[in-house]
DNA sequence: CCCCATATGCTCAAAATAAGTATAAGTGTC
DNA sequence: GACACTTATACTTATTTTGAGCATATGGGG
């Protein structure tokens, strides 16, 4: 048994979340992406989350802020090109955030645009295209697929309720259901290259959604982390892990929705921040805007000190548009 | 390295939230009441998860319901006892819920009323003497006690943050800080019996309001599955996993008060969880409850098809009374 | 100086919350 | 059987929070 610490290492730049992923080695065969990961030394680290952050500084050079476990991840084939035997991988997974600032491109690895791995998360410019047209009528014929009507009826309830099919409205923490039925109905990368597919269709075309499949379930662990992340989101101030010392509110928000993967309503939003204590003026302005320039804000660290749970206000529910 | 599965397994029976301790061995020297725990077969069992009801099943006769992975503990020094070397434990934790008619007590076990374990968590009956008459001034005392004036105001502070003082308010979710926070300040039975008190002071009295240490770190455990049942009772209807098949209002009221060991207001607690679409009427009705008959009511498990985060509206902060 | 773009301030209706009052329908007492 | 007492249930009301829009401010570029 084999204990390993991987790692979601996460930031916004360009209003685009992205995360560290180490690049496939091309001098082998059958190599994937794959979160950065290490040993966990039990001789020499006092905790595991200190084994964490040293060895992604060794590897990366990041020095990481907020960081948090995820999950643990045991389950026998998580590698299912590995099933013979040996050594059973267990993953201890984090999630970190670093400040775009401070993300620089360690070599070897790339930070990838989260909802370029998960396009169906991304509705800040409404409900995405592929869902409608392409992941819906999948999911519902895929149902139809079950080979008796009770197990029919089970599956399309259960993609309605992850996807928010009707108006039943979509929760945007759910990032982890959704991949799983995702892999279980063959529209990931991973289920084809796993060899899951029985079915005579020719699924493969998930790649052009998903791109090429991840290491292990390495994608899964990215999911836990996104909907760890949203969740977070509302009553702790991580957004600002990843943003620079000084920023503007709109700045705050394109960063905000991203990491959401949902619009939110401008004027509202800079009224509950405000009024939540959790920014205060530099007293700078920025003109970078375009239009009339913008204050410049920081992080009010103090709110820490004066409410229990800030957080940005999020809807964890919201319709299509 | 060693990796076993610990299960905090709850219910809430005659009105009090209960876990399952492991007695002490009275045999041994210094044996501790302890969560159940049991080792993880990687060759055996193909998730964790189906691991940890195995042995729970041999073990105690219990057929889990609710199962959640909760956090995998694994700092050095979980056991002070054993600093010397030896193979480091490591444990991941899982929080499950059983009915409270299915509870029997297992051998060698028993049902700990768990605000037995965190009296200051329990805030039904109004803010907890305790709370008022010992832990807020020994806190601020142990916050006068740091070196320099800086370490004490983060103290103060931070004891004023996770214990709500002032009129900061109690956020019920924060179980595992306040433990954490006491635990440094050796207000509680662990720190004592860790040989963690450095003062001259005499605070071995911790027992008189903690009981007996708990094993290793297994409070922390509970207080971590404490703080995220309070979380999930929110948005999954996992109240239910608790109750038998009927119920009156009434009792689901005051199973949901156990675990958010906060005061509900009963007319608007009827309100929302009918509003919710989470109970129906069987029909029968209750007369055991000393005054006028009440419906009995059942789950209504189709709400989980209907709304994506069903759970009983419960406020993650309120304040003294 | 006018147009355009974005920032910022303010209003207003709808919805959700919090905290009552009022009434119903049983049990036990005398 | 009248009455006190207990709990269940229905309904009201004030307040806060949310969602969405309109109006104005202030820069840059022709």
């Amino acid at each position: 048994m084999v204990l390993d610490l991987s790692a979601v290492i996460a930031t916004v730049s360009e209003d685009e979340p992205r995360v560290l992923l180490v690049d496939a080695n091309t001098e082998e065969a059958d190599s994937r992406r794959r979160l950065p990961f290490g040993p966990f030394d039990p001789a020499g680290d006092r905790t595991m989350e200190e084994g964490l952050r040293r060895w992604v500084a060794d590897q990366t050079g990041l020095n990481l802020g907020f960081v948090e476990q995820l999950y643990t991840f045991g389950d026998r084939f998580r590698d299912p090109s590995a099933r013979a035997g040996g050594p059973r991988p267990i993953s201890v997974g984090y999630v970190a955030l670093v400040s775009q600032t401070a993300a620089k491109r360690p070599a070897g690895s790339s930070w990838v645009e989260w909802y370029r791995l998960f396009p169906w998360e991304d509705w800040r410019t409404g409900t995405p295209a592929l869902l409608t047209d392409v992941l819906q009528p999948k999911l519902l014929a895929w149902a139809e697929d079950a080979p008796e009507a009770r197990a029919q009826r089970q599956r399309r309830e259960r993609a309605e309720v992850t996807f928010g099919f009707g108006d039943l409205g979509w929760d945007a923490d759910r990032v982890l259901d959704r991949y799983e039925l995702l892999y279980e109905a063959g529209l990931v990368a991973e289920t084809v290259a796993d060899g899951r597919i029985k079915t005579g269709q020719d699924q493969t075309d998930a790649h052009t959604w998903t791109g090429s499949p991840l290491h292990q379930d390495h994608r899964r662990i990215l999911a836990t982390a996104i909907g760890r992340l949203r969740g977070k989101i509302r009553y702790r101030p991580v957004i600002f892990e990843v943003m620079p010392p000084a920023f503007t509110l709109f700045d705050l928000q394109r960063a905000t929705e991203a990491l959401a993967g949902a619009p939110l309503h401008k004027q509202n939003f800079r009224r509950l921040v405000a009024s939540e204590g959790l920014v205060e003026e530099t007293g700078q302005m920025s003109s970078e805007t375009g239009g009339r320039p913008a204050k410049l804000f920081r992080f009010r660290r103090d709110v820490v000190r004066e409410r229990p749970a800030p957080g940005v206000r999020v809807p964890r529910r919201h319709h299509a548009r």
